[in-house]
DNA sequence: CGGGGCTTTGAGCGCCTTCAATTTGGGTGG
DNA sequence: CCACCCAAATTGAAGGCGCTCAAAGCCCCG
């Protein structure tokens, strides 16, 4: 199954000066497979990254075994600004075929020292970083199988189709990751995901074609659910 | 009872230059009673914050009338980072007498533009906010009231007792948080919070004097809940 | 066409929630 | 200073929901 056409990253540029184009002298791109670690954990921070195509989990795997997904990065997200030192979490490649900007970050932080649109254009992004986070956070608080991933869908759809949050055009996503990244992203079992799946499904708020296409059907029945 | 002397900024300062120095010139302090509201969801994000003395709870109340606390923000956390237009959360003081530093948002950009090493510590402190939202991720991600409640008291005691991970000695800590929040923050219920907390203390990992005094006996029997 | 991983479905159980009652403790006014 | 008061905190009992264990499809890829 090919995804990357429906993650390509061809969002409107909202800023003049796109962080992306201002620091595209410093880019080196890398290509990575499925499953492929771009960092690993207590990796030295030696970079800033930002998806140009497909998609990555940011993770760590716990004491007791399990693994936690700290958020997906999808095409247009920056990440690695997490720590000054070692990053904290490790990330991998979800999708074969993933496209990552990579800038050095002592070098990355004197061009920012010196423009200071950059800079400014650097703490709008590290802004987004924190509001996606704290959204985050929302979901993961929510109580009820159905909720968290009603949540989810709705946070990819707005992710994934260019984030025009009004533009509800209930056109199909792609989603890019397995069931059970999505458990380990709400902390949940991969069989309560997909119960909670079939039973969307079958109350007809989404429809499923295949495993990872997902269309959208009744965004009111999504958000209901909330609790 | 009295909360401050344990809230008291006593930290030794990490670098040279702190961002809270160098931006004293634009800060107003600001007092707060208890439950008192610092700002409101969607009020326009025009001042950046940081806490001086007492404590404060960064919440959301969703459509099911639960609210939930996205994060507590104690002595020397900047917030108000979070987006450029209107904030996506409410912030209230949580103990009486609460100091905050104000800074005028667009002001303090400027100085930042005209300042890259401000620029510098600015991008500092919001990747520290990162890391922040991340750590909660993992213990919001946990599984089990008693791995949540332990890891809750294993951050407080870090972030309460001048962040020094290393001197573990056993000092008793000060909840500035009634067990309400610390329900709203863990997503749990209050008796299950009071429950864990219970446990915790017969089997002999933490002692409780009074309802908000705290002291870690065993480290390790908090860590080793993970699960 | 066969294999193996991913996904779905089923049954039983444990843990957290809910509802309810009691106790504690901090704050206030006499 | 003490008694009262009410919110906060604790404790108990019953029920619901998601997890675990188990097995059967489904689908992609060789």
């Amino acid at each position: 199954m090919h995804v990357s056409s429906q993650l390509r990253d061809d969002r409107p540029t909202k800023h003049r000066h796109d962080p992306g184009d201002v620091l595209s002298s410093l880019a080196m791109t890398m290509r990575y497979g499925h499953g492929q670690e771009i960092y690993t954990q207590d990796h030295p921070a030696e970079h800033w990254y930002r998806v140009v195509s497909g998609a990555a989990r940011r993770f760590t795997v716990q004491a007791n075994g399990r693994r936690q997904i700290v958020d997906f990065l999808l095409p247009g997200d920056f990440f690695g600004f997490a720590s000054r030192n070692a990053h904290l979490f490790a990330v991998e490649a979800i999708v074969e075929g993933t496209i990552v900007a990579v800038y050095p970050r002592e070098r990355a932080e004197a061009l920012a020292d010196a423009d200071p649109h950059l800079g400014r254009d650097i703490r709008t992004v590290t802004a987004a970083e924190i509001a996606r986070l704290q959204t985050r956070i929302l979901i993961l608080g929510r109580i009820g199988s159905l909720g968290k991933v009603s949540a989810f869908l709705l946070e990819m759809a707005e992710r994934l189709s260019g984030r025009t949050h009004a533009s509800r055009t209930g056109e199909e996503i792609l989603l890019p990751m397995s069931r059970y990244d999505i458990a380990d992203y709400l902390t949940l079992s991969v069989e309560t995901v997909s119960r909670a799946l079939t039973s969307l499904k079958q109350c007809g708020a989404i429809r499923l074609a295949g495993t990872r296409r997902i269309k959208i059907i009744r965004y009111d029945a999504l958000e209901d659910n909330d609790e």
